[in-house]
DNA sequence: CGCTGACTTGAACGATGTGCAAGAGCCCTC
DNA sequence: GAGGGCTCTTGCACATCGTTCAAGTCAGCG
């Protein structure tokens, strides 16, 4: 081995610090190359395509959640704490919606943390295919939302990059508040003093929704708690 | 204006169809060029650019969703119609939550549905803030439910177009099947012959937790139903 | 020392988004 | 009906990107 080859693991590493921080579409072989002090071409040697590296990226952030007991506490901490983390991760790395977006996406990671969901529900008395559903449905609500923050992280980023772009967004501001304006009921939000909190405040409406879908869950699978 | 100039609305509509056949990355201005039987560049004086056109065509597809009447059926039938509706449309144009999760999309179609949506929640008895809530945490889950369709449209158009396609496909799934067995609920279910069932049945999984969901909200936002 | 196999490099190709200058078609006016 | 001025189209060109490939470099083993 040469003195300081290049590493699939370094590699990865990069790409998710490059992913981070210029998203999905900042992502390209040439700026990782420079990252990594090699060739862009380097990177073939260890690595399938673009494709296969963001796929390994992905299964790799999955690795790096921590799962709560399932047994210690309550059920609902447990899954709320799931979840929180799941969402805490989008957030960290918004690239993640759009790579499960176009990937079937199975790995080790999400292997693990997929196991992991299965046994707190039913540690809590779920049977296995409700496990499933409550897993499934659980997963679905926090990656919906992700999207949204993907979305901002975005604007965030062009704002920051271009100087013209803050112009142009109020332009477009602009208009979706005319746009609302022509509907009675979101008139009626802008209209409101609140209007500023409720865009302020999506954290609330992701608690809000995750607790409701446990409580429907809840309320739908009659368990048998074990022991 | 000359005989058979091109219109914006023409654009969008091809746009639409080439974005629905071959994915957002199926989609370029050469490609959509030779559908209009125009030069690739002539697009551009009628949108801005390729970002813009995918903008439009998001808005537009949100347009044509048909609204449910909110005050004669129950707001539960109402709130499945909308959330079904707007799962069968991410269905028909997958390329959707990839374009939701790099963009904040705010236009008239957007903002029709989402009106029509506050309106069935408030003719439930729900409080504007509630509506609110609800609008988004429904949303979000059916969004977050089309990530799956997406990811699942792109393996199929992948599967179509390459023919060799198929064997990496079946080399991925025994990997992943060999992933799967070193955990113990996902080796269960493997060995569950109803494994097979369990792959296949995404659709009863959004019926369920979209279930899950309404019925928790149900009871998190106790109403005092209108008249 | 030289061979082999593991890795790296640079040049190159094809695809893609987009700017630009020149053209084409239509209408209006003199 | 000739010219001017719109609106719209075209072809060319450039930059950027993923990826291939042949040629290089280097470590260690015989």
């Amino acid at each position: 081995m040469p003195r300081d080859a290049l590493t699939r693991d370094q590699i990865v590493r990069a790409a998710i610090e490059l992913l981070d921080a210029e998203g999905i579409e900042g992502l390209n072989m040439r700026a990782l190359g420079k990252r990594l002090n090699s060739a862009a071409t380097a990177v073939y040697w260890h690595v399938k395509n673009k494709d296969n590296l963001v796929l390994l990226a992905t299964d790799r952030v999955w690795s790096d959640l921590t799962l709560p007991d399932p047994a210690v506490d309550d059920w609902r901490s447990a899954a709320t704490t799931m979840a929180t983390d799941l969402h805490a991760m989008f957030t960290r790395h918004p690239w993640l919606v759009q790579v499960l977006a176009a990937h079937v996406v199975y790995g080790e990671g999400k292997a693990r943390h997929d196991d992991h969901s299965l046994a707190v529900y039913e540690a809590a008395g779920f049977t296995s295919d409700q496990a499933d559903q409550a897993t499934a449905a659980v997963f679905t609500y926090v990656l919906g939302n992700a999207a949204g923050t993907a979305a901002n992280a975005s604007l965030n980023r062009k704002l920051n990059e271009d100087p013209a772009a803050e112009e142009q967004l109020k332009d477009a501001m602009n208009k979706a508040r005319e746009i609302a304006m022509g509907y009675p009921r979101l008139r009626a939000r802008l209209e409101t003093p609140a209007a500023a909190t409720y865009a302020a405040a999506p954290d609330r409406t992701f608690e809000t929704g995750l607790g409701a879908l446990l409580d429907g869950l809840e309320q739908r699978f009659p368990r048998t708690p074990k022991q």
